[in-house]
DNA sequence: CCTACGATCCCCT
DNA sequence: GGGGATCGTAGGC
């Protein structure tokens, strides 16, 4: 996928990579939750600029930011424009089900990529690929191949920010961390985007 | 179904 | 010195 679509504000690039194949290595599935943050944003560990631990979100649009969550899990972003990203935070499982499996150590599919801490246990992702970039291996990005009805709501687990609708998923997805609680449509996104 | 809480540690103030 | 962009388990209804 072409770096330069990620080289864009967070919050529109995000409902675009509901649907999306992400794979590191042998493993990975389809996303279909997502949230954006900026540096507008007091929810974005951005939004007080660069520092030791955010400094890949201020890297190249198209590259990871990979930070430790409550000092035992790793979750995962996609770079957008300098001080944004995309937090990934949920999976349908497609490939490499049993590796997953393994690092999970379950065999429940709901369990093994929802949620931004399982989604990077599955996917072996720690800070050793913070900053790599997801045009190469051992990522793989792929555009998804057809229509997908997304919709949009709050944000998960913050306090500051958390009224903006920067939360985005595939509609009824069972591979949600959690329900959407408002549910909006997000107009104009079913068929063409900048990331097909 | 739901809410509550502890684990665990690096980064930031 | 404090606080998380979380998760799993335990307990109540």
């Amino acid at each position: 996928m072409d770096p330069g679509v990620f080289a864009r504000g967070a919050a529109l690039v995000a409902p675009e990579l509901i649907g999306c194949t992400l794979l590191h290595g042998d493993a990975g599935g389809m996303i279909v939750e997502v949230e954006a943050y900026d540096r507008t944003d007091p929810a974005s560990h951005s939004f007080n600029g660069p520092t030791r631990r955010n400094a890949a979100m201020f890297g190249s649009p198209g590259t990871a930011y990979v930070y430790r969550s409550y000092g035992m899990h790793w979750c995962f972003n996609i770079v957008c424009e300098p001080g944004s990203a995309v937090l990934v935070r949920a999976l349908e499982p497609t490939r490499g089900l049993d590796a997953m499996r393994k690092r999970r150590g379950t065999v429940l599919p709901r369990l093994l990529c929802s949620g931004p801490g399982r989604l990077c246990q599955a996917l072996a992702i720690t800070a050793e690929q913070d900053g790599l970039p997801l045009d190469h291996p051992p990522f793989v990005l792929l555009a998804r191949e057809g229509p997908v009805a997304v919709a949009a709501g709050t944000r998960i687990g913050i306090t500051k920010g958390a009224d903006t609708p920067w939360r985005f998923a595939l509609a009824d997805s069972p591979f949600l961390s959690r329900p959407l609680r408002r549910r909006e449509p997000v107009p104009a996104l079913s068929a063409g985007s900048a990331l097909r």
